[in-house]
DNA sequence: TTGTATGCGTTATCAT
DNA sequence: ATGATAACGCATACAA
């Protein structure tokens, strides 16, 4: 590690005091051009770069910001919070910002996890994500008064800023699309009620239905966890239904669901597109490969991350944030599962 | 926020000087039990934390170590890489550190990214991953004198401590599972000769197959990038070579080449496991749904995370290393896909 | 054992 | 326009 350059080595070399040389390289002076070149000269030969630490201390503010995320069942995180931690990482950095990775013990204090970061000012804010019903960390951030954004709400009405993808108008317009290609018996494998995503969701359902006045058999809305093996389960008891009653279309609330649909679709020796329409969520790489291909939503996660950090960042420099909540629509993606013309697809 | 509690703020209400209270708090000093009481009362009471920036500050140490990740073509990263970054966040925390993340620009100048976290003595070191043949990394960490450990190499005398998964030994293996099954026609969906993750893993390959003295038909050795698409054209091309020269057993580098090689084994009308064996890589969790399930190498990733970390933060503390180079051996496990006795599964 | 003095590198307030 | 002085909060060599 190379010996430290100091503002006063700068100093020494520009034949100016330190201060003159704090005050110039940032604009807080006006001072001739021949010195001004003497300093920009002497900054270049030393190489130096302000020390962060000393900065902290005296500006009170470390310019860290606080992340830590989820992970599902399996050990995974979704695509979504991937592309949003990088969107994060590169807003961030725009902003003379970065992010601060910390753990989330299952079994440790959660509030003495937030309390350290904040009260030794390693931190200067939070980004939560995932937030669900009764988040244990809300009470926790409102309690040590520490700024923060949220990927994600608990309820329309909540204290912390927020940005999140709207689930309900993105059901609604994928169940509009659904309507839109002649299907009338539309259902939907939904999320147990605990989950505010899902719910969102599902009212969306209820929306787009209502919307077109088409009435919603209640077998048709299904609640139930987990991936693949729930949507290939809740598939075949929805196809197992009276014909006039089986659904011509199935809204899935992840890819990843809609793909066991679309399996269970064709262990039925049904064509999927042509007899059953399916749609997904996320526009999930993993599934890219699956013929036919999922129609799907895709959600602006990119924007969410650059939203998030500007916000906060807005906050810590005390300025009034433009919008406290900002809900932004997903991109409905057609593809062949929703469409009854798609061409036949030979592989599975 | 509030307030900052400061040493003195301690001291005052202990009533000490506030050097006192700072040798006591961190045992570099032996008091009367009494004092003692009244020190750790006064800490309760005001809720003192030491500022982390004027630590920094005056022990020359930010305490943070500096993480960039790279994401695959489809903006995605591994399994592998998450649960890294995962163990490496606890790990850390455990030895009173923090990961910081930064971005990898692809237009932007690599040196003055890391330069500048260096120098402005924002991270005390760096973790670097996803390391291949010629990383542009390697030199600049070399010249910026940082202490820094990579979870992979790009060569084995690599100046660089790092640590590593076997992919030779995994793949050796797994060869030599399939031997043992009765395969003696195996053939390899390798990686191209860019990859140094590849060309380690094809070395494998050549230890198994020479080790039992099997011969080797060059048409079995295939080099390809891509993922399930590639493991569907390249078995394809296997499993349309003369019978007396097909193999019977398919290895591939990812799980997900292993899915499209199964795949085009059923599309020809053979079943998984009983006539044609196949292996993938990573254990990853998105495939766990696939049936018949995937014989795989699981890559100890948690304990690269940890070991890497530690690793790191002795260079910091300036301990030597016990070991500048650690090889971990991924572990096989085995299920239906490479076995010919396993039940038969009705959907693919 | 306890307290004093100094410096880490920066910014900011005041003089000049 | 420029420079002396203080302060941010902590750690430590040294003196008492």
């Amino acid at each position: 590690m190379a010996k430290n350059v100091t503002l006063k080595d700068v100093a020494r070399h520009a034949e100016v005091s330190y201060q003159t040389v704090s005050k110039v390289i940032r604009g807080q002076m006006q001072v001739t051009p021949e010195v001004r070149a003497r300093i920009d000269a002497a900054i270049d030969a030393l190489g130096y770069r302000p020390n962060s630490a000393a900065q902290s201390l005296r500006l009170q503010a470390s310019h860290l910001l606080g992340y830590s995320w989820q992970q599902d069942r399996q050990n995974q995180i979704s695509p979504i919070l991937q592309q949003f931690q990088h969107s994060m990482v590169e807003c961030a950095e725009d902003l003379g910002y970065h992010i601060l990775l910390f753990p989330q013990r299952p079994n440790k204090d959660l509030y003495s996890t937030y309390a350290a970061l904040v009260e030794t000012r390693r931190v200067d804010g939070f980004i939560l994500s995932s937030i669900e019903y009764d988040d244990p960390r809300l009470p926790i951030i409102d309690r040590l008064k520490v700024p923060a954004v949220c990927f994600g709400r608990s309820s329309e009405d909540m204290s912390l800023p927020y940005v999140d993808i709207d689930g309900r108008a993105g059901i609604a317009e994928a169940v509009r699309h659904l309507i839109a290609e002649g299907h009338q018996r539309i259902a939907i494998l939904a999320w147990p009620e605990t989950s505010r995503v899902g719910t969102e969701r599902l009212n969306g359902y209820w929306d787009a239905m209502a919307g077109a006045n088409l009435p919603v058999d209640a077998a048709w809305v299904i609640r139930g966890a987990g991936e693949s093996d729930y949507g290939y389960v809740a598939a075949s008891q929805l196809l197992a239904l009276p014909h006039d009653r089986r659904p011509t279309a199935i809204v899935t609330l992840l890819d990843i669901i809609a793909v066991g649909v679309m399996r269970a679709i064709a262990d039925q020796g049904l064509q999927v597109g042509r007899d059953v329409a399916v749609t997904g969520f996320d526009d999930m790489p993993a599934v890219h490969y699956i013929k036919p291909g999922v129609t799907t939503l895709r959600q602006p996660v990119w924007e969410v991350g650059q939203l998030v950090i500007d916000m906060l960042v807005g906050l810590l420099k005390g300025e009034p944030l433009a919008h406290q909540h900002v809900l932004l629509p997903p991109e409905l993606i057609v593809r062949e599962s929703s469409q009854r013309e798609a061409l036949a697809q030979p592989n599975q």
